[in-house]
DNA sequence: ACAGCCATGTAACTTGTTACATGATTTT
DNA sequence: AAAATCATGTAACAAGTTACATGGCTGT
């Protein structure tokens, strides 16, 4: 995910400072995969380089003093290019087509491989299914992309699994 | 996509030097994002430091001497690791889910992000079907990891688009 | 002679992770 | 009194991109 792009998004819709922007964040993007601090403080020393924000004041709270930062116009029309930039992300050879092409080059078992991927991600949605129940809708809408991209990957196995042979012949 | 075990494992397929394993890589994962020379060598010279590769030997070519890697042991117990790993790419928020957010944070034009972004992947769809007229096995099989993906995050931006109000409701 | 491919690398930079350092306030 | 949370940062490393540098061989 375009980490930096998205934290700038927070900062252009509300200033804050390092630590809450953080779990803002982490609160809309999932607390998963959280910004880890030693970023957070690296993006803004770049963001402000940059003149996409800047640091507006500082502030008393419950602790050491907090840097409050705003975005710039800039900022904004930074942000607004990438709202209607194309995603590559979905484009591209994923991890998965990558170790079915590794495995037949290696002469491993790819039929075993492809069962224990299939395995996987039939549990990883049994899990997205159950997380689903009670979240709120934020969640349920995040839920609802892995689940359907998890979808997509187990009928991509079964019509790889297929062709499993014809692939095998092919990479000689 | 998992750049340096995809590497090491065509190395422990079959050895091979720095100019023709970037060759392999690109034509078995895709030229379309192509591996640069720096990260060949770099990749090559933390392999071999990591002790998964050694350097064999060096041959005359076409230009100058090859420099010829093979795989260790060591390395192939990775690769075979990593081929029986979870992939983590499908989880975790996406690109267009941080855009429906922080598009909505700032106000801006949420129904039209979503038009935008579906005509978008409905082109991709068209390119990647008229693609894969003709494509040999293997990119027949990347083709399609792609067509169903897009297919889901189509499915997606309809389910989000009728739940748009109650999600910017939500965001308050 | 020149273009293009073959083949190696280095340097500077961005992004991200991990671990460390510091010190104040609030909760138990 | 101790632990958790608040809040800032630095240093070292891994991974990846971009640009540059060098020089040989091949085809036009």
């Amino acid at each position: 995910m375009d980490t930096s792009q998205a934290f700038l998004g927070l900062i252009e819709a509300r200033p804050g400072y390092g630590y809450e922007l953080k779990q803002r964040y982490d609160d809309y993007f999932g607390a998963e995969r959280a910004l880890k601090f030693g970023q957070v403080y690296a993006m803004l020393a770049r963001l402000e380089r940059d003149e996409l924000i800047v640091m507006d004041g500082v502030e008393e709270g419950g602790g050491p003093n907090r840097k409050r930062y705003r975005g710039l116009p800039a900022g904004r029309e930074r942000v607004r290019q990438w709202l209607t930039q194309p995603d590559e992300e979905t484009m591209g050879r994923s991890n998965l087509f990558a170790k079915v092409v590794v495995s037949l080059l290696l002469d491993e078992d790819a039929v075993r491989l492809l069962a224990l991927h299939r395995s996987i991600l039939l549990d990883t949605m049994r899990r997205l299914t159950r997380a689903k129940q009670g979240a709120e809708l934020l969640d349920v809408l995040a839920y609802d992309q892995s689940l359907f991209r998890v979808e997509a990957d187990l009928r991509w196995i079964d019509t790889t699994e297929a062709r499993l042979n014809d692939l095998k012949e092919s990479l000689r």
